[in-house]
DNA sequence: CAGATTTGATTGACACGTCAATCATATGCT
DNA sequence: AGCATATGATTGACGTGTCAATCAAATCTG
């Protein structure tokens, strides 16, 4: 609810503004901007591209660096079609491996392979490096805490069902 | 320059703390969920790619709906050999049409077709009510001026040398 | 239990983006 | 003029993402 009465889902009959628009272009423009030069600078520094690195990351943070290539695809929200491709071009490059599912023989685990663990430790400090200094620097406090702002209520409008979960650890 | 007197592109030796990474991590998939359903539904109502639309908003914005190949390149940020492909596969659909240069025997002279021209028309308005559905409709005013100055902001960072060149416009 | 349906995952076709190489024309220099 | 170099643009190779189709194993249902 916002100080005009208005439910954020609510639809509103006015046009967007050209100004709205040119944020969204903006926004749309700069996030591309920096995802290509966070790309580039990843994989120059350490051979992984940033959907290489998302792979590994979920990976990494699971128990023992082994999911279901579904829990996979639901931790880092892709599609199935999309993670089958990725892990068969990481698994030809030796970062993963995909073994036969001991309880659903449908299934496939995906795990960590030694090369793989080691070229994700040695992509993390240099990456955080790389946002730290193009983007975390640019923002002051405020700024962060406006964006975090933004990005919820951005996310509660995606996804309406889920919005009650963080509404009461802000603002009480 | 800032509050607390750093200049904007001053290295800071702390280091990025979780939160920021997160709201960067929050930043890069809530924008890529937005192009991706802006992108799907730009398709479904128009037969348009998202990029199709922005190579079509260039042209119908450039004097008599043509553009010299590079000068698109530079209007939209594009590397000259991705927009190379894409005209080849936009002129493949009849989307726009490439000519020889009268002035520069080794340019290339990109014009709007009429179909080109009827097909944006046509994915113009669509386009822009999806974005205020699912972007616009979300934020407050307040918001949308937080937004803004953040995304100047990171430009700034990621252009310094142009950083002067808005400043004088808005709040006189 | 048999047959239909659902689920986990992969595949193929194709659009898209990047990088390095290429090619032809223009331009600069002596 | 002649040669090196710049520039405008394209191409090929390859990685990536989406959609629809496929396939096998699991589950549901009569």
């Amino acid at each position: 609810m916002r100080d005009d009465g208005r439910v954020t889902s609510a639809a509103t009959r006015r046009r967007m503004s050209a100004g709205e628009l040119a944020i969204w272009r903006a926004l749309v423009d700069t996030t591309a901007e920096l995802r290509r030069i966070l790309g580039a600078q990843l994989l120059r520094d350490s051979g992984l591209s940033p959907a290489d690195y998302h792979v590994l990351l979920a990976l990494s943070e699971a128990n023992g660096g082994r999911l279901r290539s579904s829990e996979l695809a639901a931790e880092i929200d892709w599609e199935r079609s999309r993670l089958s491709h990725h892990l068969g071009r990481m698994e030809r490059r030796g970062l993963i491996r995909r073994d036969d599912c001991s309880t659903d023989n449908r299934g496939a685990e995906v795990s960590l392979t030694e090369d793989g663990t080691r070229m994700f430790r040695g992509a993390t400090a240099p990456h955080a490096r790389a946002v730290k200094r193009h983007f975390a620097d640019a923002l002051t406090p405020e700024q962060f805490e406006a964006l975090d702002d933004i990005l919820r209520t951005l996310q509660n409008h995606l996804h309406p069902e889920q919005a009650a979960i963080t509404r009461e650890d802000l603002h009480v």
